[in-house]
This record gives structure tokens, C-alpha cells and sequence, in this order.
DNA sequence: TCATTCAAAGATATCTTATGTCTATAATAT
DNA sequence: ATATTATAGACATAAGATATCTTTGAATGA
């Protein structure tokens, strides 16, 4: 179990976009330079961000990413639930009585991280880095 | 990213042995039937089990599988790192000047989950189920 | 309007991992 | 000895990760 690279992409993406103008999006293509990945393949990751309206993209001349929603409001959570899909982390699906008392604990465990992820924010991270 | 069938094989099993005789070994056959998996695959994961020194195995007639510690030692987290490996979920390998600030976040979510993990025992569940 | 510059979407390719099966070998009890 | 059982290794298959390439469509600037 692993989380994938796109993730990181995702995250690594999201930063930089944090840091930069609010209005001038930036091209795909700078931003997979950055990063040492093929500007498609970045451009599919950052399609599903776009689809679930946490950044937007311009087409045309000069085109390319910019955030959409207030800075406050970016999660880690957000990022990671775009691209891993939102599903749990463990499924049993063997046929128990009830509820699976293994999966219980394993959801709780799951919860305890995505807890955190929820509560850290890209703005927590800029000002972190400000501080160094 | 997601658990692999094989942590799920592994957690059921041994909640199986916690709850059987600490002397007879139970055979790979029937913990197999009892969750639909094919005894020779079964036996792989068990054998990390074993190589862990969680559980002991016992060949020949009568031979099986029982646990080889003490119960209250039984931790979620140990079954886990036995069948998934130890490496941490989420590796950021761009060049970054010091250490990724997003890998620290990752890392600290993470370390929220083993936590829970580790502070879970088999005992618990034990527990659990006979209070339902 | 038209050419250029972009992102979006689809088809395809490759590699790794997960999930097994099968066979041969070693150990053990009767 | 023989039957039973785990172990180890080779092998097979499917799914997912990680891309690339090409086409399409949208927006811009001239």
C-alpha cells in the first residue's frame, strides 16, 4: 500500500499554485518541467482537480492553472480524496454476522489520518515554510 | 492506494488463532476454507507471519499454525508491517533543498494511524466481540 | 477571420504489484 | 514406511500505476 505518485504530483502542483498569482494561470508545461513529469500525463492528473473545483483552467493563449476557491479552504484531504478516489482504505468483504470488528478498528485508524489531513491546509504549509 | 487482500487474510487469521487453543495448531486448510482463499496461497502470507515470529508453525500430521506470543503483545500494527512492509506510504524523491514540507505532513498523518494501530491489540477485539 | 496556443479526452503501451496456482521438498506423527 | 502437513520456488493472470501520442476543442491575439 502506497500512495501513488499522481498524489504527489497533485500536492507538489497545488503548492506551487498556491504560491503564485491568484489571476495569471500558469501552463502546464512549466509545471511539469518543474516536477520532471510529461505535461499530459500532469494535465490528466490536474484535469480531476479541476473537476472537483479546486482549480481552474484557461485554454488559449497564455493559458493554463490557477486556483479557484479561497486559500483558506485547501486541504490535504481535498487533494488526496481527488486523486485516490474516496473510497476506504479497507473493505473486508467477508460475510460476518454483522459489522467486521476488524474493519472497525482499521476505519478508526483510517479516520485518525484523514483527521489530519483534514486539518492541515496549503496556507499552514506556505506559512510554515515562510518561518524556515 | 489501498490495504491488500493479503493484510485482510492475515488480521482474520490470526484473530482465529487469538481465539483458538494456544497448543493445538490449527491447519492452513481449514483457516483457508474459512475465508474462501486457497490453502497454498494462504500459506505465503502465513509464512511472513511466522518470519515475524508472531505465529509458529508445526509440520507433519496435525501440523498448523498457532500463536507464539504472548496475546496481550498482538498488535494491529505488527500483523500490518508483516504483510505490507514498513516503508512509509507516501515518498516524495524530487530534489528539494532540505526535506519536503509536504512529506512532513504526510508523514505526521501517517504516524496518526500507526499509532491507533499499534495501540490496538487483539485483545481488544477479543474483548469487544464477547461484551456484543 | 485565421493561425496559434493552450487544455481535454481518448487510445494505446509498458511496468509493477497483487493475487493467485502448481509442483517439488522437507518435516512430523502414526 | 506412509500419510499428512508446512515451505519454497517457479510460473500465470489480472489489475493498477505510469505514462506517451494523437486528436479535439476552446480561447486568444493579430
Amino acid at each position: 500500500m502506497k500512495f501513488t505518485k499522481a498524489t504527489n504530483y497533485a500536492l507538489h502542483t497545488m503548492l506551487k499554485l498556491f504560491e503564485a498569482s491568484p489571476v495569471k494561470p500558469i501552463g502546464v508545461q512549466e509545471l511539469a518541467e518543474m516536477q520532471g513529469v510529461s505535461p499530459t500525463y500532469l494535465s490528466k492528473i490536474l484535469t480531476r482537480l479541476v473537476k472537483t473545483g479546486m482549480i481552474e483552467s484557461v485554454s488559449g493563449v497564455n493559458g493554463g492553472y490557477r486556483l479557484s476557491r479561497k486559500k483558506e479552504d485547501m486541504t490535504f484531504l481535498d487533494i488526496i480524496h481527488a486523486i485516490e478516489g474516496t473510497a476506504s482504505l479497507f473493505e473486508c468483504d467477508f460475510f460476518h454476522g454483522d459489522e467486521c470488528s476488524i474493519q472497525a478498528v482499521m476505519k478508526e485508524a483510517e479516520e485518525k489520518m484523514e483527521s489530519h489531513l483534514k486539518n492541515t491546509k496549503l496556507t499552514d504549509l506556505a506559512l510554515k515554510q515562510s518561518q524556515a
